[in-house]
RNA sequence: GCCGCCAUAGCUCAGUUGGUUAGAGCGCUAGAUUGUGGAUCUAGAGGUCCCCCGUUCGAGCCGGGGUGGUGGUACCA
């Protein structure tokens, strides 16, 4: 710690890292009923709740980072005393997969999980996006049935609406990677030497909504140059492959079993591509069964969830309604969860493929925008604070910790005022503490005939009384009313009553 | 990563063709009004004008570089 000196005012800047932000009581609260809320939800299904650590080793991790162009980017990394790497986690996913496998033999399989927790990513921030955020998480382990992942879409479906998301103001998208590959296959890019231009072909087909087909054509064709003058290297391919591609986005139908037909012939003969689209039908009937084919869950082929290591189905969950900005600009909130099968990753640490998929919501971007659009689930009122007990006179300091003690004791959060300043500060900081009630006990009170007492301040009263108040004599008379004198016997009780008053 | 914009008090911002001691509003702290949150009044604290280099008699202002922030874009496990 660099100590301070007059002459040498060398001081530490308080200044947060970018990308991070402090969380103040009311984040802390919001974020704590929607992780209960999706718990509940989650527990429902069957789930149980399992946790891993922040930090793994960066081999556990790293091996599959989906990005082949920056492999290495992206990770808070760091060296163990022996020398090996470690990192904090990047997601709950690799993790997990670490868990499973370390632990394989002692699990039932196949293994059902959910965990909420902070993850984070070396990269640079932007709007709604952070270097570390949270998440939460649920996944199947040890299962191929196509069950597993419709139960995901379903239970997505359930999670957005427990938190208060109307139906149709949002919706599950689902697609399959076996698909994709078909199409890659059709338009000759099955070879593992294309993996590349796999890669930006998917990355084309992923921003079919921003860009429009347009801007689509140019990324799959020689590249799109942005308003910014950015440019993108597109895939290079033929007129006829990238009409292939496009109709392929386009299939969506008005249902399911259109949709399914389209992509049929979209596919071709590739068998991969057509065993995904097989899935998706058996997918399709799982959700009609359940009665989740009404919009809420909808193959879309235009998913793609940009990961390398999704084998199968892959399913995104996208809010579909907008709200103005501060500058009167739509502004969109779009995908807050996806997930999808990954069948490969957790054979990294063992011989054998064991089939899994899963699904992770992100907290801190759907606690942003329930926000901002004012969902009672997170837009609760300030916690209340304490009650505060008031030092009017400092020589009896003891006897206002003995009156503050006797409220803990009854169960009633309280501090006493530990600054040194005046009354008026004092009341001035239990109000900014959100605190309902105050406790007062000057001269008036201690020497009253009859024995001591103390004044029991509503606060919620009192401000009301004193914003509506027009001139000061009205003033002196109203606030009178927002408190009374009681025996000091009477504490608690009179306390309690004015907590109840305002259902604290 | 690439492109653009911005940087003066805790916050929002003024600051003249480059000129003496850099300002306002709000907020903050304290005081006054019997010992009570509001209102009013008074006083006070708070600044490396982001950093470095350069031009100049003189730089908050001009030039170069850096850093940070921000908006796009790329990427998004």
């Amino acid at each position: 710690m660099p100590t301070a000196s007059p002459q040498e005012p060398t001081l530490a800047k308080a200044r947060l890292p970018r990308g991070l932000v402090d969380r103040l009581p009311t984040d802390i609260a919001a974020t704590d009923r929607l992780v209960a809320a999706i718990r509940e939800v989650y527990t429902l299904y069957g789930f149980e709740p399992v946790e891993t650590p922040f930090i793994e080793y960066t081999e556990a991790l790293g091996k599959f980072l989906p990005d082949l162009d920056r492999p290495n980017e992206g990770v808070f990394s760091f060296k163990d005393d022996d020398e090996s790497w470690l990192s904090l986690r990047y997601d709950l996913t690799a993790p997990l997969a670490r868990f499973v496998a370390e632990n394989y033999a002692s699990l039932p399989k196949p293994y059902r999980s959910f965990r909420a927790g902070y993850v984070f990513r070396n990269e640079k921030p932007g709007p709604g996006r952070f270097r570390q955020f949270m998440q939460f998480d649920a996944d199947t382990v040890g299962t191929a049935s196509v069950a597993a992942d419709a139960e995901f879409c379903i239970m997505a479906a359930d999670c957005l609406e427990r938190l208060g998301i109307s139906r149709g103001d949002y919706v599950i998208k689902v697609n399959n990677r076996k698909v994709l590959d078909g199409v890659m296959e059709a338009i000759g890019l099955g070879e593992a030497a294309e993996a590349g231009r796999r890669l930006t072909v998917l990355r084309a087909i992923d921003k079919l909504d921003r860009l429009g087909p347009a801007g689509v054509t140019a990324l799959l064709g020689s590249g799109r140059k942005d308003e910014s003058g950015d440019f993108t290297k597109g895939a290079g391919l033929d007129d006829a492959s990238i009409s292939r591609v496009l109709a392929f986005t386009e299939a969506g139908a008005a249902t399911a079993g259109a949709t399914l037909d389209q992509l049929r012939s979209v596919v071709g003969s590739s068998e991969r591509g057509l065993e995904g689209v097989a899935e998706l039908g058996d997918i399709a009937d799982l959700i009609a069964a359940a009665c989740y084919d009404d919009g809420r869950i909808r193959i879309d082929p235009s998913v793609v969830r940009g990961l390398e290591y999704y084998t199968g189905p892959v399913f995104e969950a996208e809010l579909t309604f907008s709200i103005t900005g501060d500058d009167g600009k739509a502004v969109r909130f779009g995908s807050v969860g996806g997930g999808g099968r990954y069948d490969g990753l957790v054979a990294r640490f063992r011989g054998e493929t064991v089939p899994a998929t899963g699904f992770s919501i992100g907290i801190s971007r759907l606690q942003a925008a329930l926000q901002a659009v004012g969902s009672p689930i997170v837009t609760s009122v300030v916690p209340p604070g304490p009650v505060v007990v008031l030092v009017l006179d400092r020589d009896h300091l003891a006897h206002y910790q003995a009156l503050v003690t006797t409220l803990r004791k009854a169960g009633i959060a309280a501090e006493l005022y530990l600054g040194t300043s005046g009354m008026n500060a004092q009341l001035k900081y239990a109000d900014k503490r959100n605190s309902r009630c105050a406790v007062i006990q000057g001269t008036n009170e201690r020497d009253a005939a009859g024995g001591a007492q103390v004044m029991i301040r509503d606060l919620v009263l009192g401000a009301e009384l004193a914003k509506a108040s027009k001139d000061r004599t009205d003033y002196l008379e109203l606030r009178q009313k927002a408190q009374a004198a009681v025996p000091e016997a009477q504490m608690v009780e009179a306390v309690r009553e004015v907590l109840g008053r305002h259902g604290a």
